[in-house]
DNA sequence: AGAATAGTGTCTGTCAGACATTATCTG
DNA sequence: CAGATAATGTCTGACAGACACTATTCT
């Protein structure tokens, strides 16, 4: 297994709606390489852990959040041979859902940054970040995943807002009511209403225990 | 970065449709560990290659396939710490989707498959192979990845044929050629019919630039 | 002629998109 | 009472599922 040496790295895509926007957490490198620039958080795989151990401790650590009860999913690795300066480092991507609000404190060492205006990052982290948005972005269509970004409980009308923040896009109030009250398992109904804020007042629900969508969601047919 | 040495291994999910069934390669294995165990085919990472050419290289020796004209995608990556005895090894799964006829001359040191007759494979191959297989099913959805498992030029029947084999459902031939004959840059229709044959000659047609399907094609919605 | 396979047409139910109105709160 | 937000109902067009018939070849 002589010459066959990698260094493993875990780096995260968390994302969360803040503001009517999609946001990603960043924190800015202290050390080199590329100390200053801004980049992905995430870490090195320790000797005893899974990937996903290891994602889950970085997100823990970034942020305070703890698993369950936060989406957490593999991307995919990146493993170009020129893509770390110190020698062959494998990055495994990992893409991180959170609530928003659940975090309004600003998480230790890092910021939110809107994904559209994200300068030039790190390593290739640009490109990770980019597949973990239109990850999140194809998941939303086929999967009741928009229900993470939202605390619990929410209103339909937050659970709105996400979808057109990911995907940039305004969406039709009376058929999006329409779609998610009526696929069994996506939102639970409770007896609650919101009670402070102007006009009538919003029923509450709780995320069901339905994970795909049937049938899905569909966004605009990309231009081929 | 001591503590933090891999290893780093491509996995192959090759998929292939013959006699009407879902098959993958597989290789015995001569060396150990796991010697005389059945594994998907894959080897180590050399030390310039990035992953997608590790994987192309192996497809490669493995079958006498050669890039471009097969559809070869990162699945994701397994690093449980005790996967291979021999120490850290990280393996990046990859899925390859090959048409039948291309490789009738049984594949270099390999066999062809059933997915589900498939006994007990070495390492955690197995796990990879349901994943590449799950791939596979959604892929066939919502892209025109379907055609990749056919030989150019094919018919409507041979491409109905590789969906019923890979959802292991049968599709209504009526409905399943008004769907890929109406949407646009799924199939290009040639002047040229089958010739030889019992019954009517089916047109013939190629591979059109077309690599979504919007809408897609659904399968039964699994049972919650 | 008959078997086999390819290809087309129609009906129907479901669902998404477009759109107007009613309901219930705060200031 | 006015403004704001939530919730519901109807119409229409697109499309998938079910189903019957015609077309072209080989034996």
């Amino acid at each position: 297994m002589r010459g066959n040496v990698f260094a493993v790295t875990v780096e995260l895509v968390v994302l969360t709606v803040r503001d009517g926007r999609l946001q990603v957490l960043l924190v800015r490198r202290e050390m080199a390489p590329h100390a200053g620039e801004l980049a992905l958080p995430g870490g090195f795989v320790r000797p005893q852990e899974d990937l996903l151990e290891t994602a889950a401790r970085e997100l823990a650590e970034g942020t305070g959040l703890a698993l369950p009860g936060h989406h957490l999913e593999q991307l995919g690795s990146y493993a170009a041979p020129d893509r770390d300066p110190r020698g062959r480092v494998l990055g495994v991507g990992h893409l991180a859902l959170v609530p928003a609000g659940s975090l309004d404190t600003t998480p230790v060492g890092g910021h939110w940054s809107p994904v559209e205006e994200t300068g030039p990052l790190a390593f290739d982290h640009a490109v990770i970040l980019t597949d973990g948005v239109e990850r999140a972005r194809a998941k939303l269509e086929y999967t009741t995943l928009a229900a993470s970004f939202c605390p619990e409980p929410m209103t339909v009308t937050q659970l709105r807002r996400v979808y057109e923040a990911v995907w940039g896009v305004e969406i039709d109030p009376r058929n999006f009511n329409r779609k998610v009250t009526s696929t069994p398992g996506f939102l639970l109904p409770t007896e609650e209403r919101t009670s402070s804020g102007r006009g009538r007042p919003a029923q509450l629900f709780k995320r069901g225990p339905a994970t795909v969508l049937h049938p899905p969601m569909l966004r605009e047919p990309p231009a081929q």
